[in-house]
This record gives structure tokens, sequence and C-alpha cells, in this order.
DNA sequence: TAATAACCGAGACGGTACGTCTCGTCTTTTA
DNA sequence: TAAAAGACGAGACGTACCGTCTCGGTTATTA
């Protein structure tokens, strides 16, 4: 029998140009002047279209997050082998995103957003890296002695991203190349 | 709400009225249903009293932050001398409060507004206590033999804070007694 | 041959599915709350359905009313050789309709429809017998000497029936028994 | 004294705007193609300031209609003491009136905001000067010997000026001179 | 009797307008 | 004479329908 219903299919053009739109308004103005009408305007969609897939803002910004239209790059951390190397690198790799966007108008909008929603709230640290990949990273750190075994994954990670965005809300520019240093020299002493 | 009438001689009252009411709302119904119609209709004042005084929602915040209607405690650390227990007593003020006042809502009307406004930001740190005093202590401790004479005494405190508010916007509750204690770790190994 | 194209046959069961619940939502809810979705949804049918049949909600109504949908009762005046006894029979029909189907919504639903659609306006005076039937009454009046031979009958069949709208229109219930003979009085003398 | 509340007063130039805006359109597109957003924009003004002071646009209409900016004639039927002679006059001014301004097309939109709205309704006789001035001067004829004593007032002048809406419903055009003399014919013998 | 073509229910689509809410400014009355 | 009350222009909200356009499934005619 045929599980699938009658009845037109969803319009990927449609999907597209209103996750394309999102992405470009929010990075070119922010979370809080994210309308959903500028969003249905700049992608030629009605409205309706929008409500009809996504119950809200924070739902459609949930979606561009996960498929990597808000933040284009990724910040996986390298493995060479060296932690503490390899952590720097990827502090430096977010803090060059941050300088070259906006100086931290993205990352506060992200904030906002992780802020009202809970789907986005949940992401956050995945959008920066900051999940599985760190956590593992820093468990086979603990493996090749690089770590203490009793050190707290979680807490580093989350002492590492909460460093930026606490940066990025003081509204505190990335100072010089010697931040990421000096953030992982805090942090893992 | 209060008992003030019309007339010059009231503007302190109307004035304290505004801040109550703003505290209220903002803890009841955080940053995002906080709306300048509402505080006025709450503090039984006219509109045009809030903008004559502050400019902004952020200012009536910030004020607000300033005054200590917001986060009622004080978030200091303590010296024994113990940087690290001073550390853990301090983080774990924060997460009582945390779990006490709607697991995070407050923290995360405070970052959205952080987020929003460019003055929250900047005393987002002060308003935890992790700014002068966090790091005049910090200083103490180096002085003390406790830090590395090169340790990098602000990265530190927004490291500490910013586990703090990721946790909050990753709505992952405080898990247990442990947390402050494995973030001093994670911090200062 | 091609004289008949391929396919399947129009469905009467849609089309009678469809007059059915137009003239049950035009009653129900006269019609300005009469929508195409709705009488779809109520007929079981697909919205393309109606549009390939009839191009406008007008013309939908228009087929309704020429098959005795929307006004189930035959306006047909007698004939029974006294011109003016007659014409207050047929005007007490269409009085007691009135009084009894929702005092005046469904007349005034009419001319709803009849001031939108130019179909619908031309039959309006078919819809209630003032047309070719009434006329030749009137004909056969003057000619028997009931009525003077320059008597304008099309003015006198609308001023009956305009007579019988104006009071829709104004909300004014219909009296008592003695409408119909006033009106008649009223405009024959 | 507390006859008049505090704050400001009702905009008097906003109030004509609006029902400005609402003539000229309403008398450009019709009843069915005139929009609160439409109206808003025409008067350059809020959407909330209309719906601050008419609950609908029927309201709008209907005030519209009492200060006489939907009909800006006067069909004061004349008193001259020929009493089917000023009924003709009377009558030739609403058909003039009609020939001049879209053949009906005003007259259709009126009757269809009548049928919508209860108050326009109401006032639909009063608009074309069927109401009490069209009454006492029957009653005067009465008076005066030309009309019989027992003359039904209100159904003459209901049949009078449903004669004309009947045929602007059937988009019959005024055909020539002669339709008031014969529908007064019709009307009074 | 298979292919074809128009039908069917369903419903997504780009739009327009709805009536509500809040913004920040401006104006009037009151105490 | 400042404060309350609240009207104002502006514009976003989320919903309801419009009329058009697919979908896949279902017949009836035609080759």
């Amino acid at each position: 029998m045929t599980d699938h219903r009658a009845g037109p299919v969803r319009s990927e053009a449609a999907r597209a140009a209103i996750l394309s739109a999102t992405a470009r308004i929010f990075a070119a103005k922010g979370y809080d002047r994210l309308t959903m009408e500028g969003i249905a305007a700049e992608a030629g969609v009605g409205k309706q279209t929008i409500y009809r897939w996504w119950p809200s803002k924070g739902a459609l910004i949930t979606e561009c997050l996960l498929e990597g239209h808000l933040l284009p790059e990724d910040f996986t951390p390298p493995d060479t082998g060296d932690l503490r190397a390899d952590l720097r690198t990827w502090l430096g790799q977010i803090s060059d995103f941050i300088s070259r966007y906006g100086g931290g108008d993205l990352v506060r909008s992200l904030v906002a957003a992780s802020a009202e929603n809970e789907d986005i709230g949940r992401r956050l640290q995945e959008s920066f890296g900051a999940d599985e990949i760190l956590a593992s990273r820093l468990r086979a750190a603990v493996e090749a002695g690089d770590l203490r075994s009793d050190a707290p994954v979680q807490e580093i990670s989350q002492a590492l991203l909460g460093a930026i965005i606490v940066r990025a809300l003081s509204r505190a520019p990335i100072p010089d190349e010697g931040f990421p240093g000096r953030l992982v020299a805090a942090v893992l002493g």
C-alpha cells in the first residue's frame, strides 16, 4: 500500500530561498531586525509558506544553523597531536572569523537567538565546534597523558567557548594574536 | 501601583516605580516580553515619563542592574586566602542563584539584553562580580604565589563566567554540587 | 471519431455536492462569509474542481439560484382572474418566506451577491418570480381591463419587488398580515 | 472636574483625512475593493487610528454617509404643490446622479454595504431622501386631497426607492427621460 | 486491452488584507 | 509645571482566503 499521501510536494526552491534569505538578513542586520515579512519579501515567498513549515523565527534560524548557512566556516579543531596548539588554532579560527565579520555582531546575534530559542541554545556549542569533536579530542589527550585523567572535559569546552562569548558580549575587540594563547593558558595552565 | 500622584514633587516615586516595575516584569516574563507599555502600565506611569529619563529599554535595564533590582544578590568572591576555594564559593553562589530562580531564565534574559544593548554587555561581567574585584583577587594570588606571574587574569575571569553562560544558554541544568569544583579545576588546573 | 474527447466525464456527484454545500453555507452564514475553501471542505472536494467548472463565486451562486437550491420555494404569482388578490398572495408568500428564514438575512445575502455579481443581479427579479411571469400576468390584466392600457408593466414589477428589498435592507421586520395589501394598494392604487 | 479625562484629544485632521479617503476610494473602486489598509495609506494614517475610532468598515461608511461624503448631492424632493410632479423631479435627480456617476456602480456599492452592515441599511432610505421628508410630503398630499386618506405612505416611499435599486441591481441603464414619469405612474396611478 | 487524457481530492504556492500589538513621539489635561 | 493619560504614524505580527499550479490516483475513450 502506498504510505505517501496525495497532493503536491513541498517546494524545495521555496525552502532554499527562505533559508538563504534568512541567513542573508541575519548576517546583514542581526537577529532583532530580522523580520518574517522581510524574509518573505527577500525570498520572494508568501508569509504563509514560511509559517507552514516553521513555527517561529527561532526554528527557522535553527535550520539555517544546521545547514551551515549562518556560520559558513567549519570550526573543527585540528588534530596534530599537540592539544594546546590545536586549541590555539581552533580559537584563532573563531577569532579571525569574528574579526572579519562585523567584530562580534554575528556572534551576538547568535547568542540573542540562543537566549530566546531553546533549540538554538542547545546547538550553540555544536555550531562552534565545541561539542563532541572537541570533547573526543580532549579525551584523546587524556589517554595520551597530555591531560589529567580526571580533567572535566565538558567544563573545559564551555570555558573556552564561554570566554569568546563573554568577550563578544562585552564589545571588547579581540586584541591581537595573543588571545588564543592566553585563553588556552588560562584554561589548561 | 504605588501611591504616587502627578506633580513635580513625586518624580522620585515615579522613578522608583518604573525601575521596580521593570525588574518585576523582567524577572517574570523575560527580556523579550518586556515592553515599554507594559512597564508604564505596571508602574502607573505615562510612557513619556520613562522616555524622558531613559533613552531605551536597554538603558532602563542597565540602571536596574546597577541598582541591584535585577540580581538581588551580591556575587562578590570571598577572600579567605585560598583562591580556588574562594572561586568555588563564588561559582557556587551563582549556581545556587540560577537554580533558585527559574533555572537560567534570568541569566538568559540578561544575556539577551547584553546582546542587544552595548551598555548592558559592558557591565555583564561586573553584574556577576567577574570584574575588578575578581581581577584584584587573582592578582593577589599571583603575588602570593598561588598563580604564575604571567597568568592571563582577564581570560580566566571570562572563562569562568563564560562557562556559566554557555551552560545557561544550552539549557543544561546545573547538575549537582560538583560543578563549581570541576569548573575551577578546568580553568586553574 | 473525435466528437468526444478521451477521459472520464464530469462527476455529477462532485457537482451536486458543491452546489449543495454552497447553498448550505450561503443560508447558514450569508454571502460575505461564504468562502471557496469552505465550500470545497464542506463538499469534500478539491478547490480546483470548483474552479474547473465555475469561474467565480458569483457563477456558483447563480447556478444554485437557477437550480432552486437557494430559494427552495416557488414564487410564481397565481392566476385567479383577480390581479390585486393574486399580487397580494404572491407578496404574502415572499413575506412568509422571509419571516420563516432568518427575517431577511437570506434576501440581504442575495442582494449582496447581486450587487457584486452581474449575472446574479440580472436574475434577481426572476428569482422572486418578478420577471416574465409577472409581466405577462400584468399584460393580461391590461387586456382584461383591470389596468390602463399604458400601465408601465416593468416599473410596477420593480416597485413591488423593490419595496420588499428596501424593507429587508432597512432591517424592519415585516410587521403583520397587512403588508402585502398595503403594498399592492400603494402601487396599484 | 472629572468630566474629561487627561490626555490628548482626538485629531480632527486624522478623522477628516480618513473619512475623505474612504469616500474617495468608495467612489473610485466600490465597496468590495475598499480596504482598511488602502484607506490608511490614502489618508496617511496608521491603521490603528482607524480601528481606534471605528469598529468596522461599515461604521466608517455609515459616518461618511451621514456627513455627506458619499452622496454629495441632496436628494430632497421639492414642494411645489403638485405631488406627482415633485416626485418626478426627485426621481429625475436620482436618475441623473446615477447616470453621471458610473451608471449605478455607486448605488450598488451602497446596497452592498447596506446588505452587510445594519446601520447603513437603516439609513439607506434617508440617504436618498426617501425618509421623513418624503413621508411628510406624502402626508401633506393626503391632507390636500391629492392622495386617499388611507394611502400607505411608507410603502409608497419604499416602492419608489426600491424600483430604483432593483433597476441598479439588474444593470439596466436608466433608459430615457420617461423613467421617472412611468415610475410615478406605476406607484401613484 | 493498453495507452491516453481528463477527471478527482488534496494541498502547496505567491499574494493581499485582516485586526492586534508595540514602538517612540507628540499633545492635552490634571493635580 | 511635571506627570498621567493616551492619540498619533509606523510597521511587524500571525491568520484567513484568494486563484493558480502541481501531485498521485482513478476512470472512460480511443487506438
